[in-house]
DNA sequence: TACCAATATGAATACGTACCCAAAAAGAGA
DNA sequence: TCTCTTTTTGGGTACGTATTCATATTGGTA
């Protein structure tokens, strides 16, 4: 039942070596002063006895755990796993570690989040994930920064690095408009966040500004079956219109829905893309370049997000200031073949 | 520099309920005896001083952090993200948290190895990672129980739970067989695993018992578009052939490879699917059911999988054997349209 | 009421590290 | 050689918890 695997601890060390635990300990400490000498030694020592330093007993006494608390995302989106090796990468350079905050929204939420914060995280980073009050709570009570990752969950007020989001929705609307379209729509996903509204914002009014005509919006389910179902519903209804009423271009909120969005309207419809339909799709994921598709989308610089998020949380535990960042990337018109050219 | 964010200990909660650190300790670990009015008034100072036990100062004393090393995995699979919530989540019922390990290779791997056991987890679960000899004796030295999940690195010798990766390459072999193929390729990826190898062997004996022939075998790149050189090179070669001994079925290593060929065989070559040419691929990622696709495809019950590889580790970490635990899934042929019916 | 077993509690200590403080060693300058 | 400053080192303690051991309390039985 116990494991009996004790490790080797800088005494063990400081024994071999012929010096003091204090002296081990400053070896593994940068900043401290340890003559070059004994230093020596000292690595020696430890290189033969496989000894690691212990990060929870150093935690116990620095305080700092170098560990962030990375709540990941509950759905399966093709660019969460990016994310994940991205977010992680950039926590390795900087010195910390992950650990992963499972967060299914339901289940017996109560019992997860007390038992969080008994691993003392030095800093909390939702990466495109819900985040909702509960937790987002949890963290003011307990006073640990957060981030919020390419997403803002509404009713929440951290630091944040996302996208541009209503300036996409903006360059949209130009370009539907630059090609000719009087009639748009934008499909929206079922899961309310502050950036998603800021892309439909910016769409929404940019369209309307340049022809007068408000786009319709609708909503799916992110989920590509669940999509389904609004989107065959929405291109039947189309199908009785006039040509010239027809909507002709279609923002969507991910490229999973702008996938879907296509296949309906290939396979159930026959319309023909870009000539009968323009759609334009949000996040650059690997599918959107494949050959069935050849998407023409927004992409998010993830990297860029990844990168300054980690600056921002690790700015926030080394200073101890509560000030909020809010960081805003732009993102990159990837023009492939659903779209017309201007 | 310091965070000064000490929280809640013991010892304040002892003193407000009027008891002794011990008893409060005693009252957050299961099977100390407690009366039943001091649990109470404790649990109401807890609750009155928000306190969370601090996980690393108990794994002083116990030695068991609780924690669980990720090594997950850096390529960017569909099907990913899915292990990672599946995992994450077993654990979690079981108590236990993840800690990443992220393993790009390459790198300075050396001091990424280093590092990685300054935090005492208590086992590691490599997650269809590249899960590479020096990682693995990493563990070894410290004497960490290790799982692979749904993938067995070559060179390692450690618990698995993998899917019968060898009973699924017989089955397609067999359902092509059946559809009168007499001509086969097994599209393999370029990272050598002992899984991939099993798929291929099960293929190839089986199709070569069946019909005679040997299945040709093309090595290609995982990602989309570096596969796509070797494909275009295959089937420019197919197109100079006889009909009669063109190849008519191609089982791929993951479904990622069976899309890739899917574009290429129809949009470069003009093939049709699955007349001209049967492809099956693996693994049942969420894309294989697009419209555009419908791949039949070999279905591994992740769910499974996760639930095998925790049961495993946790065993091990308990009971302290090192018994090598290997467990063998079978995957579910889920037919759509890219193959005959027999 | 007296006695014994069972249960509940507190004091003390260990876990492995960092760090304060004092002491020792090493230079530096005369 | 002596004194003063600087660098290096060791002893001791604190971090927050679990656990052992001893003591106090309870409850039951004769």
């Amino acid at each position: 039942m116990q494991s009996p695997k004790s490790m080797v601890t800088s005494k063990e060390v400081a024994k071999l070596a012929g010096v003091s635990q204090s002296t081990v300990s400053r070896v593994f400490v940068s900043g401290s002063s340890v003559s070059e000498a004994t230093k020596r030694k000292v690595f020696e020592a430890a290189q033969t006895l496989n000894y690691r330093p212990n990060a929870f007993a150093r935690s116990l006494t620095t305080n700092q755990s170098k560990l962030i608390g990375l709540v990941f995302p509950d759905a399966d989106y093709p660019i969460h796993m990016k994310t994940l090796q991205l977010i992680s990468g950039e926590l390795r350079v900087a010195g910390f570690s992950a650990v992963l905050i499972p967060w299914q929204t339901g289940e017996n939420e109560q019992h997860a989040i007390h038992n969080i914060f008994q691993y003392r995280v030095d800093g909390v980073i939702a990466a495109s994930a819900t985040f909702d009050r509960s937790l987002y709570e949890e963290c003011q009570a307990f006073n640990i920064p957060v981030v919020q990752y390419a997403r803002v969950a509404e009713g929440t007020r951290s630091s944040y690095v996302v996208s541009d989001n209503y300036a996409a929705g903006q360059q949209a609307a130009q370009h539907f408009y630059k090609t000719g379209v009087q009639s748009s729509a934008y499909l929206t996903g079922d899961v309310p966040t502050f950036t998603n509204s800021e892309r439909q914002k910016g769409f929404c009014k940019e369209f309307t500004q340049l022809t007068g005509n408000m786009p319709r919006v609708i909503e799916a389910k992110y989920d590509y079956q669940d999509a389904q179902n609004q989107i065959r519903t929405l291109f039947y209804e189309q199908a009785q219109l006039h040509d010239n009423s027809k909507i002709q271009a279609m923002l969507c909120a991910t490229d999973n829905l702008a996938i879907a969005a296509m296949d309906i309207a290939r396979f159930e419809f026959g319309l023909r893309i870009p000539e009968d339909l323009q759609i334009i799709g949000f996040d650059n994921i690997p599918q959107a370049e494949w050959l069935s598709y050849q998407l023409s989308t927004f992409a998010q610089d993830f990297r860029r997000l990844a990168c300054e998020s980690v600056k921002i949380i690790v700015d926030q535990i080394q200073s101890q200031e509560s000030g909020l960042v809010r960081l805003m990337i732009p993102t990159i018109f990837v023009e492939r073949v659903t779209t017309l050219r201007t």
